[in-house]
DNA sequence: TTGACAACATACCAACCGGTCGGTTTCTGT
DNA sequence: ACAGAAACCGACCGGTTGGTATGTTGTCAA
């Protein structure tokens, strides 16, 4: 007999819930009262885990962001030392969950969304994202070093700047590609992704 | 002696402290009544003028913004043979104003704002932006033409690729230096940025 | 079995939002 | 001079927001 009450899942299901609002309606476009609806929970619920909205969209930041960053860019560059080939086999793969979830070309990255739209209006969130941002351009960074050692990076790569030039054209392309909402504008913006990452190999 | 009343210049006081209001809290975080005080006018005047918030965010894409584009990008590389050149050109005026105006560093670039808060739910906002978007990397495009032919651009660049990741470029990088808020980061990006457009000439 | 606390549920609140509407003032064509 | 239109005013409205207060139900250790 499983039990009624599973405050485990019940925090998450309150997570990932706000989690996918915020991605398709952003922050402030998301009340309290359409994601307890969507959990199929209660005010009550989500006030007893979360001291208001805004702890709720630190948390958010913290678990799930954290996690997809780490996911999708951390764990694959940790060991690369061909850093423009991983990248691009990462980009192919998003390219491909583009086509497989053709919303998600209107919905942008969470985390440039979030970071956009909140880190003017609270320190707190700022600081959050600013260390998730530190985190992905740190991996990129330093793959690209090992790239260089190993030969596969031109040796006059700064791997500081480059790395954050990499993210911003990143989080710029998914920009436009959600204003231009057009499969053949991602096309063109990939080749133009990576036309930059090939420029890096000797 | 002068009139009391000059319906014009009303009109455009409206505009531009939307356009300011906008730039520094977003669309849906500036609200009718924050525009009206700081224009110091009432909602009467404002409804007058424009048939509701919608429409005077579609009045400010259309006459500020559109503006702004036009003054900064497309009318600098009309005439250029050398857009590397004249982009950096073009930056380093931009790293200026960043300097004189340091609350610019945590409100972005206001199309780009705009951009990412409501083209994904408002259509015809989607629309008008994505108008100067596109003017934007046909001047941008051209200009690499023309540098292609002045023979200060690589042959093989494929002008249209380049100039959507041109873009991508510059408004990551502004989304970027609005979560990091720091000039050394700003310096960095810089560095990115002008390392990808020197890679370009032959 | 029972007390204590965590895990919920629900009704309610003040503040604020975009927008309306009837009225007043200023301007302009005749 | 005067009528009618344009410019402008500000009180008001229904709806929504994040947040709270209070009550109920489930869980588990003692």
């Amino acid at each position: 007999m499983s039990p009624v009450r599973t405050p485990e899942e019940t925090r998450m299901m309150i997570l990932e819930t706000a989690l996918d609002l915020f991605h398709r309606s952003s922050f402030t476009g998301t009340s309290i009262n359409q994601i307890v609806d969507k959990a199929g929970i209660t005010k009550g619920a989500l006030f007893h885990y979360f001291k208001g909205k805004n702890e709720l969209g630190y948390a958010v930041v913290e678990e799930c962001l954290k996690r997809q960053i780490q996911e999708h860019w951390i764990t694959p560059l940790a060991t690369s030392v061909d850093p423009v080939s991983d990248m691009l086999a990462i980009l192919e793969k998003m390219s491909q969950m583009l086509v497989d979830e053709p919303h998600i070309l209107e919905c942008g990255c969470p985390l440039n969304n979030l970071s956009q739209e909140m880190s003017s209006r609270d320190e707190t969130f700022r600081l959050r994202l600013l260390e998730l941002y530190r985190d992905w351009e740190d991996a990129i960074e330093k793959s690209i070093r090992a790239g260089i050692d190993a030969g596969n990076i031109k040796e006059e790569t700064d791997p500081q700047s480059t790395a954050s030039a990499i993210v911003a054209l990143l989080e710029g392309s998914i920009g436009l590609i959600k204003v231009n909402k057009d499969m053949a504008y991602v096309a063109r913006m990939g080749q133009g992704i990576a036309n930059f990452l090939l420029s890096l190999k000797p």
